[in-house]
DNA sequence: CCGCGGGCCTGAGAGC
DNA sequence: TGCTCTCAGGCCCGCG
C-alpha cells in the first residue's frame, strides 16, 4: 500500500503506543511475510524497550535498548492498528474493512502498556527483520537505497547526477530506490504532473551537457517535496487498504491530480487536456500530455 | 553494471 | 449469484 506519507503517519501513530514502552511479548501467527521470521526474532524482542520509532524511506525501525533495530516494511497491503489493552477498539477501528479479516493478523506486540500493536498484511508483501544498530549500514535491506526525498542531501544537483546517463524513464528513475528513497507509483505520478515533465522523458535530460542540474531537476525536486508534504499533512492517502493507526483515513487522495483520474480534465488552469494513463515498466502511469512535456 | 519482466500473495471490481 | 479476468500503493531475483 504505502508509500512515504503513509509510512510516516503510521510512524506517528504508532509512536504514543510504542516508544517509551516495552514489549512484553510479540506473537508470530505464521512462519512469515515475504521472507521467514528469524528463528529468534520474537526472543530478540522480548523485555525490551523502543527507545525511538523512526522511518527509513518505506520502512520503520523501531530502536530497541538492546543495541537492536526492529526493521518492518508494509509491502503493498500492510497495516498496524493499536488496540488498547481493554480490549476495546481505537476509534475508528470498528469501521476498518480489514479488522474482519483478523486471519490476516500476522503479528502482535504486547506492549509494556498493556496496548498491543497488531500488524494486518493480507498480501503479505510486508517483512519484518531485527538487526544489530552496529551492523546497520551493512543490511542489505537498507544498503541500495537512496537519499530521503526529505532530507537535506536530496536536492537538484543530487537528483540530477542521480539520473545521469540512465537510459531509462523519469518515471522509471523516480521509482528506483536507488536514486531516491521512498516515492512509489501515486507520488511518482503526482511530482511529475506537479513538475509539468513527461514520465516518458529520458531520465539522463535532468542534467545539462556540462553536468550541471537543469532547472527541470530544480522543478521536480520542489515537486517531490511539496506533495510528500502535502499528503503527510494530510495522513497519507486512503484507496484500499491505508489507514492511520487510529482508523481513520488519510484524505490526500481527494488531492490527487492525475493518479487514477484517467479521462478527467486536466487540473491545471487554462490547459485542455485529459489525463491519460498507460503502462510503464509494468505500473500504470497518469499524466497530461498537454501540459507534461 | 543496467533495465526489464516475472514472481510473490490476496482481494476488489468489472464483465459475462 | 458466481465465475473468470485484470489490476493493485512494493520489492527481489534472474535473465539478456
Amino acid at each position: 500500500m504505502p508509500e512515504l506519507p503513509e509510512v510516516e503517519t503510521v510512524r506517528r501513530g504508532l509512536q504514543p503506543a510504542m516508544e517509551g514502552a516495552r514489549i512484553e511479548r510479540t506473537e508470530t501467527r505464521r512462519a512469515g511475510l515475504r521472507f521467514p521470521f528469524q528463528a529468534d526474532f520474537a526472543a530478540r524482542l522480548r523485555g525490551r524497550t523502543v527507545s525511538g520509532l523512526g522511518r527509513r524511506a518505506k520502512y520503520l525501525m523501531a530502536d530497541l535498548d538492546s543495541g537492536d533495530v526492529l526493521l518492518m516494511h508494509l509491502g503493498m497491503s500492510g497495516s498496524f492498528r493499536v488496540v488498547t489493552g481493554d480490549g476495546a477498539a481505537m476509534p475508528g477501528e470498528f469501521h476498518h474493512p480489514r479488522n474482519e479479516d483478523r486471519i490476516h493478523d500476522h503479528v502482535v506486540f504486547h506492549m509494556s502498556s498493556g496496548a498491543m500493536v497488531v500488524f494486518n498484511d493480507p498480501r503479505r508483501f510486508g517483512s519484518m527483520k531485527v538487526i544489530a544498530r552496529a551492523a546497520l549500514d551493512q543490511e542489505p535491506l537498507l544498503k541500495g537505497l537512496g537519499p530521503e526525498p526529505l532530507g537535506n542531501a536530496f536536492d537538484a544537483a543530487m537528483l540530477a547526477s542521480a539520473c545521469a546517463g540512465k537510459k531509462t524513464s523519469l518515471k522509471a528513475a523516480l521509482l528506483d530506490q536507488r536514486v531516491v528513497a521512498g516515492l512509489g507509483n501515486i507520488y511518482v505520478c503526482e511530482a511529475l504532473f506537479r513538475a509539468r515533465l513527461s514520465p516518458r522523458r529520458l531520465a539522463a535530460t535532468l542534467a545539462t551537457k556540462t553536468g550541471l542540474p537543469a532547472d527541470r531537476a530544480r522543478r521536480l525536486v520542489d515537486a517531490i517535496q511539496d506533495v510528500l508534504n502535502a499528503a503527510i499533512a494530510a495522513g497519507g492517502s486512503s484507496l484500499r487498504d491505508h489507514r492511520q493507526t487510529s482508523g481513520e483515513l488519510g484524505y490526500f487522495q481527494h488531492s490527487f491530480k492525475v493518479y487514477d483520474r484517467e479521462g478527467g480534465t486536466c487540473p491545471t488552469p487554462g490547459c485542455r487536456g485529459t489525463v491519460q494513463r498507460f503502462t510503464q515498466n509494468g505500473r500504470s502511469t497518469f499524466w497530461c500530455p498537454n501540459c507534461q512535456k
